[in-house]
DNA sequence: CTGAAAGCGCTTACAG
DNA sequence: CTGAAAGCGCTTACAG
């Protein structure tokens, strides 16, 4: 192993030519004649020379790398987002320094800071659960290309991408009021996770579009993960009036939450209706097939990226906000609730056990 | 905005020492006195200065990054390990730069050249299926710090973290084989990956040592996705004489088939026996669950970040492979086979439809 | 304890 | 077309 990497200085040398002409021939320059960039390539070739951009930027003052922080990269939402950014800024030739919050918000300031520090072009980060809404003041004091995505957050100032997250929740709220569900709960997430409060607004707002009356009880909210959905589901199960269909914060907790109901002695799709929100592909491929919203990660995350070069091109440029509309995705997981015979009591709307 | 990025100068200036001072404060040099040191952290605060760790890495020829090649991060498998690498190797001060090779070489070669431009401080890589034998001559050459995770490869010049796959495949198919399957397929998998071909060596060993007689026809290979199965299923299940277990390649693969043979009429866990491999926390709430062979891919991205940082430690230590231990969780897709009415003709392994 | 000077590897006007 | 020189923001012996 080499002790000292070889430089532009070496190549010169080996080469016979300036340090300035070794660098106007790595760049291309169109007044260096074939012979002398022949001349040079080949002493590369020979000394085995690395270009070292972190020099390059120094003296340009500029950066290839973009930094993104995720709150969860488990979470295949957020490994969807990711793949898209980071294959979308790629050919602009950049790389992206990737970090995980954890949802927590100390860590999310150190990894801020520490991510400028390091130097970065721009920032594109999903804002931790509670993020202040003063939370990237320093970064714009310092003119630092800033995009939000996946989480909105109050400042009007930043750049955002996200999904229509109010809009999908209406459409599978209304889909399970037309097939006939009055006692709808909707489950998991945490409380001040601004894409759970637009979620509740649209359930809110298809509840109250069909006529059905708002029950507390029904909203549960918990750390959204495969199993927080087994106790969501026994609160509202223990109701005198259970539902008879369940909207999931996320695919995860309805994939949970679909487990917890076997367990019950209950079958999604048939003793009660079950929606996912985000649209992972194993969801197509449950037992039932789970209806969910299709969230469209990877357009989110090319918007964002999009967003940031735009913004790091021009850093004046008047704040924009994407928001990716959302499909609802019907399976027979939230299929119409079985025809019943007449007098059997199921006026009830409790979920029969078998 | 400012135009200009606040520098030690700047500091210096402000607070009146020299540019030598205001670095050995940055670096909490102890025979600064405390009142020189507070003066300065005030001009710091004052003018809003972010230090410029590039520079400095420049001067200092180190480097914070850490290059990491994965080959699918949609793969939650990779997910976990990228997740693992990042945790690990922040508290040792390093970022990591992430990016997908798609299990292109092309790709990945541009990529490992790209990243040792940038400076990276080393490397993991997950090598790409098909990677040749000298595909890290270069890197190896120019003293990069390296690890191989995940995929084994040729190279043994090359620190390498990965999970046991043939003990892995030996364990579930000794499974299968004592629940008394004597028909089992291996589903899924590109030929040339190198896990999947040691995992295809402990299933033949396990029919080995079960005495059961290899038939290439229960063996398919396919691009392993979550829809890929359909078809190997289809390939085995049209045999004269059909499998009574899968075998899968991964977890992705056996919840694909898992549905496929539902779309058949067939009870996975009941009809058939399935068990996948990676050890996804879906599995366990998969209908049936999932039985699988845990990989542990969080101990394994620990492992590798290890073996990382003690390669950029001492890069002359003689190269060390990890092989994380495999665990297999019997869950009930795999139960026995239920036992059967004397005489119903179940002993042909035919699987019934229903 | 603090400052002047050199240098990390590159780029970029500016001469010639 | 090519070279000498300055400089990006920092660190590090070396004097004093």
């Amino acid at each position: 192993m080499d002790k000292r990497r070889i430089t532009i200085n070496d190549i010169a040398e080996h080469s016979g030519v300036s340090r300035s002409t070794v660098s106007l021939v790595l760049q291309g320059h169109p007044r260096i004649p074939q012979a002398t960039g022949d001349k040079v390539r080949r002493s590369m070739a020979e000394l085995g020379y690395t270009y070292n951009r972190a020099a390059a930027n120094l003296r340009r003052q500029t950066s290839q790398a973009i930094g993104l922080i995720v709150n969860d990269l488990r979470n295949p939402f957020f490994a969807e987002l990711t793949s898209a950014i980071q294959a979308r800024v790629e050919n602009e030739g950049y790389f992206v320094y990737l970090v995980e919050s954890g949802e927590d918000l100390d860590r999310q300031e150190r990894l801020l800071q520490s991510l400028v520090e390091h130097g970065v072009a721009g920032l594109v980060v999903c804002p931790a659960t509670a993020t202040p809404g003063d939370a990237f003041d320093r970064q714009l004091a310092a003119g630092i290309p800033l995009c939000l995505a996946v989480r909105p957050h109050p400042d009007q100032r930043i750049d955002y991408a996200g999904s229509d997250n109010y809009g999908g929740a209406l459409m599978a709220t209304r889909h399970l009021v037309e097939a006939g569900h009055r006692r709808i709960a909707f489950l998991g997430g945490q409380q001040e996770n601004p894409v759970r409060v637009d979620r509740l607004a649209g359930y809110f707002s298809a509840l109250q579009g069909g006529g059905i009356p708002f029950d507390p009880a029904l909203v549960t909210d918990s750390r959204p993960t495969l199993h927080s959905g087994a106790d969501d589901l026994k609160t509202v199960l223990a109701l005198a009036q259970p539902p008879t269909a369940l909207l999931c914060y996320n695919d995860y907790v309805a994939i949970g939450v679909m487990h917890a109901l076997r367990c019950n002695g209950l079958v999604p799709g048939e003793d009660i209706a079950v929606v996912g929100f985000d649209g992972m592909p194993e969801t197509a491929v449950t037992f039932p097939p789970l209806s969910t919203v299709e969230l469209h990660g990877q357009a989110v995350g090319e918007r964002a990226a999009e967003l940031l070069l735009a913004r790091i091109a021009d850093p004046s440029r008047s704040p924009a906000r994407h928001v990716e509309q959302a499909t609802l995705i019907a399976r027979s997981s939230s299929a119409p609730q079985r025809t019943t015979a007449p007098g059997d009591g199921d006026r009830t709307g409790l979920p029969k056990r078998r």
